[in-house]
DNA sequence: TCATTAACGCATTTTATTTGCTTTAGTGGC
DNA sequence: GCCACTAAAGCAAATAAAATGCGTTAATGA
């Protein structure tokens, strides 16, 4: 083995492919952003993108997949959660900002993205990257002395909660309801179950 | 007021209408069966349900919302829970009916398509289907004099973990994994949480 | 029965997708 | 550094899907 063949998001990395692939995913933003989702096109891709539109379908097959794909890489965490001391305030952090970004309006069209796609590739990995996040506080609580729940258990009960609020009712969930699933996680009796 | 111009389903209900989206709805399901998700195309549904094309057009706007339409129709329950005698059976019962429908390969199909409208009228409303399942069952505890947690809690603890699992990982739930988790809200401290 | 009009069908136009072939430019061997 | 190899991009033509204008059908309510 004479390279690393690991990491390579797709076959061929080097320069072109990798330029091609910046501009359209860059140009998958600008007109998401910019303009509404009829004129969220391959062929209005491919002219942002400078690029033909064959050569998109013939790398990503269909705009689902496209899609599928920028989300995920938006959905990407770009840092490590902080680090502010405690097991608790250390989750309270993450997930308030998990929260932010991931119930509001982009963030809600990122995930229904990440889903349409054929294989549940894409998912999987868009699960494992909020897994990663986790489980890093939870090693870090480790290291301190702390006996953090394992990361299983957040994501059954506290992003899995969240996400269904988030995917299937119109109202996404607040910052006090993303609180109350983590502070019974985290065996705070204070918070009960509020009914109606 | 003249009329309970409420519950209609599209407008003008009667028979022309109605008979052309009970045959696009068949057509669909009947190639849903057959064929590959790539010969799901808007003509080939046409050609099926005895229609023109434009109609489908018109009517729904996209395939999305047409699968989005037949998915939901197809997770509307066809009948009440059972009625098996106490809270925990039910639940049970119930529980387990609705995970082999929904883990099932159609059953998240259904799903990821329901998901995938513009608007989130249709996954709202399934959700809401599950609730008035849920809340059914409840009603019926009461009645018995038992103590049930409200549907809230179930779906927020069950059915929540269940759905993140059936969208988010390549493996689908287990019978006894959702078993699991309606223990645990049904205070049995007898199975816990296991960790790898 | 009749007037009204929502919804459908048909034909046409526009737009998106696919495909065959050519050209460009990463990649690895020398 | 130069060269052969080939994956991936470009281009253009062909096919397929989506949108649209307009005439026709059939629910609806009087």
């Amino acid at each position: 083995m004479k390279k690393a063949a690991a990491d390579r998001t797709g076959p061929r990395p080097g320069g072109r492919s990798a330029r091609v692939q910046a501009a359209v995913h860059r140009a998958v933003l600008e007109l998401q952003a910019d303009a509404g989702e009829a004129e969220l096109t391959v062929p209005a891709i491919a002219v942002q993108a400078g690029v033909t539109p064959s050569t998109i379908y013939r790398r990503w097959g269909t705009l689902s997949q496209l899609l599928s794909d920028v989300a995920l890489e938006n959905l990407r965490p770009e840092k490590a959660p902080e680090d502010t001391g405690s097991l608790e305030s250390d989750l309270r952090l993450w997930l308030e900002q998990y929260l932010e970004e991931m119930a509001s309006a982009p963030g809600r069209a990122m995930i229904r993205d990440v889903l349409r796609e054929t294989l549940p590739g894409n998912a999987s990995q868009c699960s494992a990257f909020t897994y990663a996040q986790i489980e890093h506080i939870h090693a870090r609580a480790l290291e301190r002395g702390e006996t953090p729940p394992p990361a299983e258990v957040l994501l059954e009960r506290v992003i899995a909660p969240l996400m269904y609020r988030i995917l299937f009712t119109p109202t996404p969930p607040t910052a006090e309801e993303a609180r109350r699933l983590l502070d019974e996680v985290l065996k705070k009796p204070a918070t009960v179950y509020q009914q109606k």
